[in-house]
DNA sequence: ATTTAAATGCAACTTAGTTGCAAATATAGC
DNA sequence: GCTATATTTGCAACTAAGTTGCATTTAAAT
């Protein structure tokens, strides 16, 4: 949480995410970065961005870590819902804009939903 | 994939998963084990299982595997949908009885989804 | 221009999970 | 039951994503 200032690397990886609408992971973006940013500028400023809720992030199948811009998201009344696609071939993951309804569930109090759809992509399905 | 060998440590992690009906991860199935199987064997067998069948894995929001019996997902025409619970206070993994419906997505070959709900579970509510 | 809180780079660290290999063990065939 | 053999296991070393502590740099408020 906290106001962001803008310098050279937040400027820097902010425009990363004006290119890309998919998801990006943080090791790819660390990748492309590498002459610029720090890695662990890199996660820093992820990190902080989700804080702040200009990205939002989640863990693929691999364990690996990706952030996306959120307005490709959901957003229901009571919490958000995070609809992914990850192709098993290529690893490629795109942020769905689907309705995933998840059902109330009495005694507990849900905060937000992370849904992996696993397949193959467009591309890889041929 | 392929047959497992009734083994001292196929017994004793089967024997956890029967005792338990809700998923447990490596981390825990190794500390609970540590004195009677090694770490390296504990994930191996824990493939293995999933690999034939037996259970199921996924990963919670701290990259964190996490292995379950099957029974209690469910099973639809096209794939199997695996939704959990986690509890963001206490950590602890339910499996959900919950039906999810993900929207057919054309141009793609979906094989499963994770559903992962987070939130505060009953205990850790109040 | 000066001040100060926030951001950065670097090296060392943490930790979940993996790999290679030699030793142990379950099971099939006799 | 005994032997052969493929599977399983333990161990130590490794991998890699992500984190931490701290000294230095930088954005921006005054």
């Amino acid at each position: 949480m906290g106001i962001i200032r803008k310098t050279q690397a937040s400027k820097l990886i902010l425009n990363e995410f004006k290119k890309d609408s998919n998801a990006i992971s943080a090791i790819e973006l660390i990748k492309r970065l590498k002459s610029k940013i720090n890695k662990t500028t890199v996660y820093r400023l992820l990190d902080k961005l989700a804080d702040d809720g200009l990205l939002h992030y989640f863990l693929d199948m691999n364990g690996v870590k990706w952030f996306a811009k959120c307005k490709c998201c959901s957003k229901t009344n009571d919490y958000d819902i995070y609809p992914h696609f990850q192709c098993t071939d290529c690893g490629i993951v795109e942020c769905l804009d689907v309705k995933v309804n998840i059902p109330k569930m009495p005694n507990r109090k849900i905060t937000n939903s992370h849904v992996l759809v696993l397949g193959k992509c467009g591309l890889c399905v041929h």
